[in-house]
DNA sequence: TTCACTATTGGACGTGCGCGCAATAGAGTT
DNA sequence: AACTCTATTGCGCGCACGTCCAATAGTGAA
């Protein structure tokens, strides 16, 4: 195959394995499957990753950043605790998501047993709540949100997004997305004292 | 080893193989390991089993059904639509449903690409979710709840709940599991239009 | 044009997997 | 005690996996 400079050749094969591993799992992917994915031999891989965990690893992360910093750039397009808040759920609701969110199941099972995903998904976890909960304080400052306790609010707004996701992502037709993302909304514009509506109406086009 | 009879050397198997797999996870669950727990040859288990799948789907119905026929049980102990969701609350919240939500996290990772995990998996979640809309239904009715939307807030619940407990039990550590049950509690209780403690308070004993 | 460097090849190696099967052994019946 | 039935054994088969490595072939520098 063409011969590629290291960095450009190290990017395409994470792409491929995030490929493959959309398809087939994360767990389930093979080097073989990577290498036919690129077209290229098998060996080529570990030229680059010292072994098939590094590799996946690596897509993971990848993955996970990519989503996490989408969804901070649309936050930030709006100047509001409750603009910017509708923009994360926005974000959330987009159906572009759901591969993205399989990884998510693949990591949470997978943490279970395997120390590197766990710590890592732990960590990732861990910053979408606190993207939450900066923008719960502020919107309390600002008097826009209730004053609720912000730790509890923004786990259990995670929490629910989370589940609601499961649903539709592993088990497709049991919700509705729109239902699920209705549902969502008014859970969270409760919990926080927002009028109905508040969150879908304030949207930030993509 | 001792020769049994084909009922009881049956469920041994399954017993076997969910013990490993509490230990692996179902898809890193092997033949040989399930042997080696039951202290017999591997060729055994396919006397039992056509295949090593369908074994493993009946570990996972297995485990599922058992948690939801406690749940229901628990439940039938109490009168009130409040005391019937307390008890519901109290089964969520037991420390021993960790390892049974670990099943749960396999299966949702598996479902997106094994057929027969997915439908189990699913019909499983929708009787979870019919669970908790009888009862909210029931307390409509008698007035101890607001009149919400029956099956957005069954499965709002439902969600929060799956959502807290993915935390808890993949991530170690992050939130306290004292915390997320009290996070839940607020949650379902303000969502329904309970008084604060109203789920907690009244506990069923186990 | 030659040469050094290294990206890439392609197959070998050992391991562990699900599965199948002929041989064995224990329990119940006659 | 002889016999039948089948639970159980233990190993072999073919396959797919991650990893490794000597051989090959492009590319940029001299």
């Amino acid at each position: 195959m063409t011969r590629m400079n290291p960095g450009v050749r190290r990017q395409t094969i994470v792409e491929a394995a995030q490929a493959v591993a959309t398809r087939k799992g994360l767990s389930a992917t093979t080097v073989r499957d990577v290498a036919e994915e690129m077209g290229t031999s098998s060996g080529l891989i570990h030229h680059y990753f010292a072994s098939m965990d590094e590799l996946l690893a690596v897509v993971f992360a990848q993955v996970a950043q990519t989503d996490l910093s989408a969804t901070r750039e649309r936050m930030d397009l709006a100047d509001s605790p409750t603009g910017k808040l509708a923009a994360y759920f926005a974000a959330w609701a987009d159906p572009d998501n759901d591969e993205t969110f399989q990884f998510w199941l693949d990591a949470w099972s997978e943490a279970g047993r395997n120390d590197a995903v766990r710590e890592r998904s732990r960590d990732l976890n861990i910053e979408w709540q606190s993207l939450l909960s900066e923008v719960i304080r502020h919107g309390i400052e600002t008097g826009e949100f209730d004053d609720v306790d912000v730790e509890a609010t923004a786990w259990r707004a995670l929490s629910l997004l989370d589940g609601l996701s499961l649903q539709v992502v592993a088990h497709p037709a049991v919700i509705e997305r729109e239902k699920a993302a209705k549902w969502a909304a008014s859970g969270i514009e409760k919990d926080l004292g927002l009028s109905h509506g508040a969150l879908t109406e304030a949207i930030i086009p993509a």
